[in-house]
DNA sequence: GTCCTCAGATACGCTCACGTATCTAATATA
DNA sequence: TATATTAGATACGTGAGCGTATCTGAGGAC
């Protein structure tokens, strides 16, 4: 028998789960439409309430929006701490390091990716939300960076290029190729092709 | 004395005219504000028309939506023309390589980017445009293919990696790189980092 | 058991923007 | 010079959707 918290019904709890409930139809919608493309109305039945709910717990449209903007860095984290910290050390396997790039990747779904973005149009074309972007950019990177750091010298193998350089090549071809293979399927393992080609060229066996 | 062909004034040429007035403004616009939060008066309005124009020269806001992209297949297009042909056969000298890249990049400035962006979202989700869209992008990978291809031998190498393949890789990471150059400008000359990185990998002297 | 609080529903107003229908004036034709 | 054509402006109707203001009912406090 599970033990369940006491506080299972309490009202914040509620609160919180309709919250939740909205944020994650909100991402549906605006994956789907676009952030200016979707309707309040749309989300609200979306998730089973009303407009009136969205008001009550989030201030506008843009609001829900960061919300949910949110909850997809929190999400992307995890899963890169997830991948990273199980770190085998045969970080040159190809298949492997493919397979658990394509793991890392949240909702890796056309759908999602089109959400992705969205995000990053919004930010592009706002500066200050951009900041924040570039912000939680950087602290992926930096995480990236880390690993191969660690995992190059578990190995025994230097770097012929400084690992935030690396980590920051490898990401972006990651987004452009993710970006193709969603445009057209027929891109296929690009990624796995592009890490066969990389992959010797950046470290030197000591 | 400039030869002015006869025909400066008629009526089909000032229709041509307003028309690509019309879609530049509307380029601008979608740029900026996104297709679903762009405004036909706000377009009209850059253009120094009114909506009346639109709807003679335009069926729907999707219509000139589409217009604009096709302007933008065809100019891009022709840069890659322009560039690839222009074949120089040191096509391994990695900063040559690099601001061709760049030049080739219609409008790099992050408003146009992000009406690529918005063009490639538009894509994802509607199917009967992503085709169009594959189509265009697959004419645009065989030139590149055929440029390496050419220059390949003519530079006397030979490719580690089919032609069509490196073409896809070089030009998805591109564009991965110039979202994130466009995002974060911090990111700087990424990409002649990633050609260095890369162009040793991919050919073996003969 | 009664009252209070507040989450969420309902109702309302208002703006924005699309599309259409009509108008006007410039050019072409006769 | 008079008439026809049409590019583009103006005017209009309408719907969608955001935000607010009010309502309702269920759960907690006493």
């Amino acid at each position: 028998m599970v033990n369940v918290p006491v506080e299972r019904w309490t009202p914040e709890r509620r609160r919180e789960l309709t919250r939740t409930a909205l944020v994650d139809a909100a991402a549906q919608v605006f994956a789907r439409r676009g952030f200016a493309g979707a309707s309040l109305d749309e989300i609200a039945d979306a998730a089973g309430f009303t407009r009136g709910a969205i008001y009550k717990n989030f201030g506008s449209k843009e609001e829900l929006f960061y919300a949910v903007g949110d909850r997809w860095n929190d999400i992307t984290l995890e899963a890169f701490d997830a991948q990273l910290s199980g770190g085998s050390e045969d970080m040159f396997d190809v298949p492997k390091l493919a397979a658990m790039w394509r793991d890392t990747m949240w909702g890796s779904d056309a759908e999602f990716f089109a959400l992705e973005l969205e995000f990053t149009l919004y930010a592009i074309r706002n500066p200050e939300v951009r900041e924040r972007f570039v912000a939680q950019r950087r602290k992926n990177l930096a995480r990236i960076a880390r690993f191969i750091d660690d995992h190059a010298e578990a190995a025994g193998v230097s770097l012929k290029v400084p690992a935030d350089t690396l980590a920051r090549i490898l990401l972006d071809a990651s987004d452009g190729i993710r970006m193709a293979v969603h445009i057209d399927p027929a891109e296929g393992d690009l990624y796995e092709k592009f890490l066969e080609m990389i992959l010797p060229a950046i470290f030197t066996e000591d």
